[in-house]
RNA sequence: GCCGAUGUAGCUCAGUUGGUCAGAGCAGCUGAUUUGUAAUCAGCAGGUCGUGGGUUCGAAUCCCCCCAUCGGCUCCA
């Protein structure tokens, strides 16, 4: 007998060898039913692995991660088997379960290109097989034979895999006529799956590597129930609405045009009066927290990036330098606004008491990016840095490290940004040949990024190898509407840059020092920034940065002298707001304003121009009555107000 | 950059096997209507079918180059 340990704690013996389905079936037949895989001394299992010895157990059913990992990794193999099937003598990468359904990585043979017209002829196919109800059978092999296996199936990418792996780990799984190398776990068999749906096909490089085969990547979801498969496509769906690409357009807010080139966004008025509004609320932040404000030019010279370090690292990623007509000197489209800073720092000598300085600018900078990473606002060729460089002592390091912080929280508690993610990047231990600086200073910088953390209880994510080449980082991510994580804020430390342009301040022992620079971007750039606010409110922006704040709708000719009067006083009164004047009925009027998602529209008649008021309508809300000019002004002053207390500085 | 898909009026899309196939709705313009809380009616105008080649008696439709967009991969100072 063996002792089993449940999660609460209880404890019952079982004959050894029994397995989880057993132990499940024994508390409930229905809970058999629904549970997925099992974890073991903490390690995932198959439900049907005999449990040899006393164990701590979890059961996980569809609700648990771990649950779903077992079931679209059973549904990754049964794609492979249906590929196998249709596709004979297709070669085999790798194909995980991922945070939504799975994806495998295929080489087909005879040069079969599979795209998504022949997705369906897949999923028709699996289906068939997952209805066979083939079970999953665990095997464990030497490594010999694994080898052996895969060299006479003439699939390269597993002998590569298994010849990296130990002998005594080696397992396969067996389901159907498919066969594959794999740690597991999976389901019992296949009768669970029962909605499938193959999403896209991509390339994806074997091993991630570009310089390697780029093999097929199909990518699907299953599911328990058709229900959970129809919910889940309709909420793609209507994330599709959300995307800013889609907003952008349908409310004015930017656009691209292929004459002006690719990855160059053009603001159009609206949401270049959004971005202003952004761009206004840092400057007042960052005038509290002792930023100076500077200016530096879109271009300079090829030397100062040579002394940045950015050209050797960058130059053949960046547009070309452009030459003078006559003298021939080389100048660069500017990649980074920092080395322009450093050289504003160099203007004139720094006393320790100076320090921190703290320059900042909202600097437009161009980088030439890969045609296929471009992405609406979020992955531009030419973008804006809400940008500013901390050039401080390092006695000052972690204090401004946390007063940063401060800021990139107040921005994400003001806008209502809660599910981020923040990662602190470490340099890769066992390759710092890549890195420039002392050891001694990685070290410092490092440690103060932490701790500057834990002061803030910050709760993140430490990945080693993720460091800039030139120092530590923090930065913060979020996922787009369709779950794509993009990274927001930065904060950067830098002692690489103070060294090559020789930055120094006079300490108080009457000696040279060398200062340390921060580099942050709370925002990260306007362009991205804006591209995750519109998915986030969904174009519904808040009423202190909405473009239009206001719109006066006369019901007919006859009021529309009233409606001017309204427009005149609210714009007097700082309320942004516009009048539709065309010859149209009040219900089209209402829509089309509604769907350009302009918080207030006020419908004007005869009854209101008579009593000197206006019909309230909040967008997406309905009517709200009628009200005098000045209550509608004073209720939009506190719904500003109100959402602008959020603002409040403590420094 | 790589793999795959897509590209028809400002926008959203139809265009069957190459032969009145250059269309519709919305937006725009003109006129009528003077309107009370999510689309008033009528008329007009608008496109070298992404670009450039090719095949053909004939190409939006078939082939090739290029450009852009979309989904991934890789990259991201």
């Amino acid at each position: 007998m063996i002792k089993i340990t449940f999660p609460d704690g209880k404890t019952k013996e079982y004959p050894e060898g029994i397995t989880g389905k057993e132990i499940a079936a024994g508390i409930h037949p229905a809970l058999a039913k629904e549970v997925l895989s099992i974890s073991v001394n903490g390690e995932i299992w198959d439900l049907t692995r005999p449990i040899t010895g006393d164990a701590a157990i979890r059961l996980h059913k569809w609700e648990d991660e771990e649950g779903k990992h077992a079931f679209w990794h059973s549904s990754a193999h049964l794609m492979a088997e249906a590929l196998e099937i249709l596709y004979p003598g297709t070669k085999f990468g790798i194909g995980p379960a991922i945070e939504n359904g799975f994806y495998y990585d295929v080489d087909p043979a005879g040069g079969k290109v599979i795209t998504e017209a022949d997705l369906p002829e897949i999923e028709k196919k699996m289906q068939e097989l997952a209805r066979e109800k083939q079970t999953f059978r665990r095997e464990e092999i030497s490594k010999k034979d694994a080898l052996q296996l895969y060299r006479e199936k003439g699939d390269e990418y597993k002998v590569e895999l298994i010849s990296e792996l130990e002998d005594g780990t080696i397992t396969l799984y067996r389901s159907g006529h498919f066969t594959d190398l794999c740690r597991g776990p999976h389901l019992p068999d296949t009768s669970p799956i029962k909605a499938i749906k193959l999403l896209n096909v991509a390339g994806a490089y074997w091993r991630g590597d570009e310089k390697r085969k780029q093999l097929t990547r199909i990518y699907g979801i299953t599911f328990p129930k058709q229900k959970m498969l129809d919910e889940y496509l309709e909420m793609l769906e209507k994330a599709k609405e959300r995307d800013h690409r889609k907003l952008g357009k349908e409310l004015e807010l930017f656009t691209f045009s292929q004459k002006v080139g690719q990855g160059l966004p053009l603001w159009l008025p609206r949401g270049a009066r959004l971005r202003d509004k952004l761009v206004d609320f840092l400057r007042k932040v960052q005038d509290i927290y002792g930023y100076d404000p500077v200016v530096t030019p879109h271009i300079g010279h090829k030397d100062l990036y040579i002394t940045s370090g950015h050209y050797d690292k960058y130059g053949k990623d960046s547009f070309r330098p452009m030459k003078t007509p006559q003298e021939g000197e080389e100048f660069m489209l500017k990649p980074m606004n920092c080395p322009h800073h450093c050289e504003i720092y160099k203007s004139k000598p720094h006393s320790y008491r100076d320090l921190p300085v703290r320059l900042a600018e909202f600097g437009t900078v161009y980088r030439y990016e890969m045609s296929g990473e471009l992405h609406g606002l979020t992955r531009v060729r030419g973008f804006t840095q809400d940008d500013a460089h901390i050039f401080c002592r390092p006695d000052q390091l972690k204090e401004e490290f946390i007063k940063v912080i401060d800021i990139v929280f107040l921005i994400f508690n003001s806008l209502g940004f809660e599910d981020y993610d923040a990662q602190i990047s470490l340099r890769d231990p066992a390759d710092t040949e890549k890195y420039i600086g002392s050891d001694e200073n990685w070290e410092r910088a490092e440690q103060a990024i932490i701790e500057a953390c834990a002061e803030k209880k910050l709760k993140t994510r430490t990945v080693r190898g993720e460091a800039a080449f030139y120092g530590p980082k923090l930065d913060f991510m979020v996922r787009d509407v369709l779950g794509r994580k993009w990274q927001l804020g930065t904060i950067q430390v830098d002692y690489n840059l103070p060294e090559r342009f020789e930055l120094e301040y006079i300490g108080a022992d009457d000696q040279r020092h060398r200062p340390v620079m921060i580099h942050r971007a709370p925002f990260g750039s306007l362009e991205r920034f804006v591209s995750i606010l519109i998915e986030h409110t969904g174009g519904k922006f808040p009423l202190w940065l909405a473009p239009d704040q206001a719109i006066v709708l006369p019901i007919s000719e006859k009021t529309q002298d009233y409606a001017k009067k309204v427009l005149y006083f609210l714009n007097n009164s700082d309320i942004r707001t516009l009048i539709d004047n065309r010859n149209e009925k009040i219900g089209r009027k209402i829509r089309d304003n509604e769907l350009l998602k302009i918080p207030y529209l006020l419908i004007v008649g005869e009854k209101e121009a008579e009593s000197g008021t206006v019909s309230v309508r909040r967008q997406g809300e309905g009517d709200q009555g009628v009200m005098s000019l000045e209550a509608f002004a004073g209720l939009v002053k506190e719904e500003i107000r109100k959402q602008t207390a959020a603002h409040t500085v403590n420094v």
